[in-house]
DNA sequence: AATGAGGTCAACCGCCGTCTA
DNA sequence: CTAGACGGCGGTTGACCTCAT
């Protein structure tokens, strides 16, 4: 018996996201801020159930998120704490600056997990004398991954010990800004691919309307553009450190974790990433 | 050139935990 | 204490795209 659906879903509408919608949401949200999602869409003047207009916000229109491929860096980092947190995709996306949990999810489910599949599959292989035909994760040589099992991913990562601790609300790390040469600041390089040009102009189309949002996009700071937008209460704070920092760090604590073994335990580094 | 298979990713759905009256 | 509202999460879907045949 589950809830009541969030809307009557009677006369709403469904489907991709037009640039008016676009521009009605990040306007009211301009406005008003985030939050009250429920209401939000009839206050705005979308026809769009409220769950709906947040899931827009959160994986496409906010300032902050960042578009472009993942970096081998940023896969390296999703691998590991995926093995540890297993499909916990909203805390590994607390831990990638400007990546979503859905943009996680889908990259590890497109990319990622069938890699692993495959891995798992050949290292039993392996096992048996079978193939040499070892297609595994295409691991950063740089990293050490001597004390990983190798059936540490994928269909074995099931049977390992995955933390999962008990489901609670997570607040949001702080959002650094990404610099000019990366993420957004790309340009041509967001995750919608050449074929989705059509819908990319739409929202081009959008941004001109926005200049604010263009501003930001094109190098200017998020801070600006997030005050300007009066959205400013956290979540959005934008604060140090940088994502690079934040990125060694998490490294760091891993490489400690792996060196440390029996002085560290897992429970408590995770519990470290739940904070 | 046509077409079917497979890949990608935005969006939807249902459930859960927390908050609040 | 309870029930409903709300926000958030992970799983799934389906439209659209690319590529091989």
């Amino acid at each position: 018996m589950g809830r009541a659906p969030c809307c009557s879903k009677v006369g709403l509408q469904k489907g991709p996201w037009t640039a008016k919608e676009d521009t009605l949401l990040i306007n009211y949200i301009r406005a008003h801020g985030e939050g009250h999602w429920r209401s939000l869409p009839k206050k705005a003047g979308l026809l769009r159930c409220g769950k709906s207009c947040r899931l827009r916000w959160m994986n496409y229109l906010r300032p902050d998120i960042k578009r472009g491929n993942i970096t081998p860096d940023e896969e390296d980092l999703i691998i590991r704490l995926h093995s540890l947190l297993g499909n916990r995709w909203s805390l590994i996306a607390g831990r990638l600056p400007g990546r979503t949990d859905n943009e996680i999810k889908n990259y590890w489910n497109s990319h990622l997990g069938k890699r692993f599949k495959i891995n798992t599959r050949n290292d039993q292989n392996n096992r048996k004398g079978g193939s040499e035909c070892v297609r595994g994760p295409k691991i950063s040589t740089q990293k050490n991954y001597k004390n990983q099992d190798s059936t540490a991913y994928g269909e074995t990562i099931m049977t390992t010990k995955v933390h999962l601790p008990k489901a609670m609300r997570v607040s949001p790390l702080p959002i650094t800004r990404k610099n000019s040469t990366d993420g957004m600041a790309s340009g041509s390089s967001t995750s919608l691919g050449d074929g989705n040009k059509g819908v990319l102009d739409d929202h081009e189309e959008v941004l001109k309307c926005l200049p604010d949002l263009r501003d930001y996009i094109e190098g200017g700071d998020s801070t600006d553009f997030v005050s300007s937008y009066g959205v400013c209460d956290p979540p959005y704070q934008f604060s140090e450190p940088t994502k690079d920092d934040m990125l060694d760090k998490i490294y760091e604590e891993y490489q400690q974790l792996l060196k440390a073994e029996n002085q560290l335990s897992l429970d408590s580094f995770v519990d470290s990433l739940l904070i």
